[in-house]
DNA sequence: GTGCCGTGTTTCGCTTTACGAAATAAGCGA
DNA sequence: TCGCTTATTTCGTAAAGCGAAACACGGCAC
């Protein structure tokens, strides 16, 4: 019943999920003997799981009713992956049409902790030497994909993103404040951003925001291509990319993550 | 750091929520050792976990590139606890508005296993001997509630719902399939059910249903007093039960739970 | 008031079994 | 091909999860 064949399965957590999905599945905030029935497990072992999981702050234990409910720490957990989910499904599409369109890689990201993390990429040559990999992370100031949502940033949380430590990743990436800045407005002017050889030496990148229903910035797609093959399509690549973003827009739930 | 005061907490438990809390929260879909770095557990203990997860279906692992991700079991629990809990949330000020407005009992319930679920229930008076209580269950065909909600489901679902052993509670419990067809065909065309000491001796009971965005009954509303308080205001108590089934309707999430 | 359920909580001793270091295997890039 | 990184497996130990049973608590009934 509550077996696990795999040799790998803790049983506690394992039968603590039961307990779990049979909460969550109720209409009504339950109790421990409810559960029990249920479930048919010894009470000790119900009445610790679901203790355990109200102090992880997935469930909520209503003390004057001594019954338990989902929490809101799930539901916010959820709603952040039903975000993220629909985010990465409805941009699928997109990135294989982008990638079949300019057989160049093609990067989805988002932005976590102010900086840019690597939610998805599609390749368009073997040679992935330099290539991100899906959760590395960039820092927002080196990259097209991180210029792209700061223009779309309030302004507050934009200077936040200004730090004195700039990672100098080539040469040519930007060190000061100012010119950062000076990036990330004209960035906002065109609707898109780029980055040449600023993260990546021979490498340019044009970079789009994804906006949510409120107009924030979840996410960003890029094209990155070297300079010279780069620089004949900036015009055509920077408008499909725009396409691109404008319809995993409109396909986004209206939910917000922000506020 | 993992430790939790609680002297009832189970410790495999409450760390394969600090994963289940990692993975869920970010973009991407997550490798053994990101957890591993980010959570500062041992290799073997993250590796346990995740396979704990994956085999209960809150993850699901993508074997070719051995990344975790949450799975559709968890997004189901999600979107079931998303409508209950907005159901619940949404109901509260309408339930007391009628508990308020008529000084009985006032109960909200849904469907599930083919029978009524109470959910909630607001007592006007403290004599609470054969109320029902949250969690408990009543049978369809006895209910004004259950016969509120199948006047609104499709024929088939309804023609389960005849059940040959009909529970018999009273002596005016319906018995036969042909008199509650019949009840549901009125309820129907009504907008309203009711049930005079058939689930309770003395007691009548009017219950409307609650019609998600697609129009499939997700829940009802009931008011029930004793036969003769009752009689006296039928109509002022069904058109107050219908405006409050229409509002808390109108700001239900736009998702369904039924296909 | 008193006593009896039906709850939830606590104790406690016994193993079960979760644990994690280390060894092994499997991929992948150089 | 080698060497690195990452995932899997093994294994012995000791921690800690387990659940029966005892306890506490509250509500109802009589």
């Amino acid at each position: 019943m509550t077996k696990g064949s795999d040799p790998y399965s803790v049983l506690p957590v394992a039968k603590a999920m039961q307990v779990f999905a049979y909460v969550a599945s109720q209409a009504h905030d339950v109790t421990l003997t409810e559960v029990v029935q249920a479930l048919g497990m010894p009470k000790t072992t119900v009445f610790r799981y679901l203790q355990t999981l109200s102090a992880a702050g997935l469930f909520a234990h209503d003390i004057v009713q001594d019954r338990y409910g989902v929490g809101e720490r799930f539901r916010e957990l959820a709603r952040t992956d039903a975000i993220y989910h629909s985010l990465r499904s409805t941009a699928q599409g997109e990135l294989d049409g982008l990638v079949g369109g300019f057989r160049e890689t093609v990067n989805l990201a988002v932005l976590a902790d102010d900086e840019v993390v690597y939610v998805d990429i599609r390749e368009a040559t073997r040679s992935q030497r330099f290539q991100a990999r899906i959760g590395h992370r960039h820092p927002v100031h080196s990259t097209s994909l991180g210029k792209a949502m700061a223009a779309f940033l309030p302004a507050e949380t934009v200077e936040r993103l200004v730090r004195p430590e700039y990672e100098q990743r080539t040469y040519r990436t930007l060190t000061d404040a100012r010119t950062f800045r000076r990036h990330v407005e004209e960035a906002r002017r065109r609707g898109f951003a780029m980055e040449t050889g600023e993260n990546e030496d021979g490498v340019t990148c044009i970079g789009v925001p994804i906006l949510d229903g409120k107009g924030y910035p979840i996410a960003a797609v890029s094209l990155s291509a070297p300079d010279n093959r780069m620089k004949a399509m900036v015009d055509r690549a920077a408008g499909a990319l725009q396409d691109a973003a404008r319809r995993i827009t409109a396909s986004l739930p209206p939910i917000s993550l922000h506020v």
